[in-house]
RNA sequence: GUCUCAGUAGCUCAGUUGGAUAGAGCAGCCGCCUUCUAAGCGGCAGGUCGCAGGUUCGAAUCCUGCCUGAGACGCCA
């Protein structure tokens, strides 16, 4: 808001500022000095100097004399730099806007976005692992975020429920039922060699929990597949089961499902305590399988001149749009493949429509580990042959790629396989809480690896970041709590140091005036008082720009620097005094950081408590 | 072999798209609680921005090559 009144300023003059277009003055070279001293904001000119033929320090002095008559500037050039100084009165009217923003930074610059943001997207085959933990935070985030600036966005989870994992996972599952089995007395304790696809100590849970629910027509059946697998001679493995049909048509019909929704319950029920919020969930299985849309999009596919059979298998011609080479749709067995199926739901997803029959977005962004960065090139031509993308570059399929989780244990990376004892997400969650999770996961950008150390962040549950932002948050309700209540220190009581009447006043009707007198504050304490002003200012700007750059630890970072400023003024100034006009004054700032802190925080996902 | 990402303080990481003397948090050292939350503040110390070239007024940032680490390159899912 105040660089806004400075871009103001140079409107003024014409469409062009000194010889340039305006948006060079906008968009590139306002920023915050690095040394305080020289300013509140710094217009550096030397780029220009090319376009200009000038010396720096001449066109600065062009520029300063062109912004010389605004009445709440004050300037100074250094070298290839305008320095500017804001009045006081601009300094408090900012603070005013951000006490009457119903929340504060949001804006409409992604108004015309209408997203569909995919992201997690686990295969209900177990529990979401810590890498799932850190697509989760961001995707949240960056839901809250781009809404935040106007956009539409629905958040989507894609399960992968169909293929050959849950075959797997079923299988798992069933061959742990043997253990329940035998220990009520309904299988023989026999010897019996078996090799477990899935492994993990949850697929026991899960065996006990099919038993336990199964009808007597179930139990039956699942005893026959029993003692159909124990017939056999070799030890078992999921790749050469010898069932007959009727058993496999079992499983895939009573046994595969429960575990389905067993798994994608206990997902469900997680995301919901790290309150992410999915508001569509697609199934693979039931929206695109059930529905013949993969042939449905492979006939339309046909009919362009990018699909082709060789070898028996149908090949989309990808190479010619942007990947390395052709991929096979269509095996010569005549099953679909994996890139098939994705490529039907990416089809889907561009062909949904709104109540007014247009398409419902105009842009697709997925989070995707870094692990599938290959895939990239292959679902783009087949977007582009589908007619959804114009070329490789089309934005409006969009791939936030994120690197991956490193699991520390004992101080050793350990792999995120399927072991039979993994530390879960959940596991986590538990142990160092919701708001420290998501604030570790988010507040370092995506694409570099993240070592999830679990001694540091159990350890470091005291020493996180997000209990800094959090204590600056509650200090700043304490302050306005004990403004309104009288103190009962002495024997007579003190009246409280302002009504929550005028305290109301303040936040829904301030003015620059009775803002004044915070710039009256000691020498120790104004430079303080104004830093923190323009950082709360700033505040539009970095969601507008985590925003556009889909990058949410930026808001995490500004949560840090916003705290360290308040914190600063906090050590140095008094909020409540004997003067009423300075504490009024100063409470409107209280008010401004707590309710910065408090949109930060939501946009992460992360409670503001009022006390801790 | 090809591709993606990373390499910045002892550790974990920022660095606003090429600009002023490279910044935080932990860890270390020295100070600050009779008054609003010390889960805090102030100060000190800590750097050849992986290496070598190049581009220009100017490079942690852009280009090329090399080194190191992580990952991806199936008619697997």
């Amino acid at each position: 808001m105040v660089k806004d009144a400075l871009i103001a300023a140079t409107q003024q003059q014409s469409n062009f500022f000194c010889g340039l277009p305006l948006e060079a003055m906008t968009s590139v070279a306002i920023e915050r000095p690095r040394d305080r001293q020289f300013g509140h904001y710094a217009v550096n000119v030397s780029p220009w100097s090319r376009d200009l033929k000038q010396a720096p320090p001449v066109i600065a002095n062009t520029v300063a004399d062109a912004l010389k008559s605004h009445p709440d500037i004050t300037l100074n050039t250094v070298q290839g730099f305008v320095n500017v100084r804001f009045s006081d009165g601009l300094l408090a009217s900012a603070l005013c806007h951000r006490l009457m923003e119903a929340a504060p930074g949001k804006n409409s610059t992604l108004q015309d976005n209408s997203i569909l943001l995919e992201y997690v997207s686990a295969n209900p085959t177990g529990p979401l692992h810590v890498g799932h933990g850190r697509w989760a935070a961001l995707g949240d985030s960056l839901v809250r975020i781009l809404r935040h600036c106007g956009a539409t966005v629905t958040p989507e989870f894609y399960i992968n429920d169909a293929g050959e994992q849950m075959r797997k996972i079923g299988v798992s599952v069933l061959f742990r039922t043997r253990e329940t089995l035998i220990a009520a007395g309904k299988l023989p304790e026999t010897p019996l060699a078996m090799e477990y696809p899935y492994p993990g100590e949850y697929v026991i849970e899960a065996a006990n929990a099919f038993v336990g629910q199964l009808s007597s027509d179930d139990e039956a059946a699942l005893l026959d597949v029993w003692h159909h697998l124990m017939a056999e001679d070799k030890p078992l493995h999921f790749d050469h089961l010898n069932l007959p049909a009727a058993d496999w048509a079992w499983i895939e019909s009573v046994l595969i499902p429960y575990v389905k929704a067993m798994m994608l319950a206990s997902q469900q029920q997680l995301l919901k305590q790290l309150d992410v919020n999915f508001e569509a969930w697609f199934s693979e299985k039931e929206l695109l399988h059930d529905r013949g849309l993969v042939s449905h999009m492979l006939a339309h596919l046909k009919g362009t001149q990018f699909a082709y059979e060789a070898d028996g298998a149908l090949w989309l011609k990808s190479s010619e749009l942007g990947d390395d080479k052709d991929r096979v749709l269509v095996k010569s067995d005549g099953s679909f493949t994996y890139l098939a199926a994705d490529i039907a739901y990416h089809h889907q997803k561009y062909t949904r429509e709104d109540d007014n029959g247009q398409p419902q977005y105009n842009r697709i962004i997925n989070i995707w580990g870094a692990d599938h960065h290959g895939y990239i090139p292959r679902m783009r031509a087949a977007m582009i042959a589908l007619g959804h993308l114009r070329d490789e570059k089309d934005s409006a399929f969009e791939i936030v790629l994120g690197q991956l989780v490193n699991l520390i244990v004992d101080g050793e990376r350990e792999r995120m396989g399927k072991r039979r004892k993994m530390l879960t997400l959940s596991d986590v969650v538990d142990t160092v809480g919701v708001d420290a999770t998501r604030f570790w996961m988010i507040s370092k950008s995506a694409d570099t690896t993240l070592d999830f150390d679990v001694a540091l962040a159990a350890s470091a549950t005291h020493e996180n970041p997000v209990f800094y932002v959090q204590y600056a948050h509650a200090r700043c309700a304490s302050i306005l709590r004990n403004a309104v209540s009288p103190t009962q220190t002495t024997e007579t009581p003190t009246p409280a140091f302002i009504t929550e009447e005028a305290l109301a006043q303040l936040s829904s009707h301030p003015t620059p005036a009775l803002l004044a007198s915070l710039f009256s504050a000691d020498e120790t304490a104004l430079p303080a008082i104004v830093e923190l002003i323009l950082e709360l200012d700033r505040f539009e700007a970095v969601v507008t720009s985590a925003a556009q750059q889909r990058s949410a630890h930026l808001i995490a970072r500004y949560a840090q620097e916003l705290a360290a400023n308040f914190h600063s003024v906090y050590n140095v100034c008094r909020m409540l005094t004997d003067d009423p006009e300075t504490t009024q004054a100063r409470l409107a700032l209280v008010m401004a950081v707590q309710k910065t802190l408090a949109q930060a925080l939501q946009l992460l996902g992360v409670s503001a408590p009022e006390s801790m």
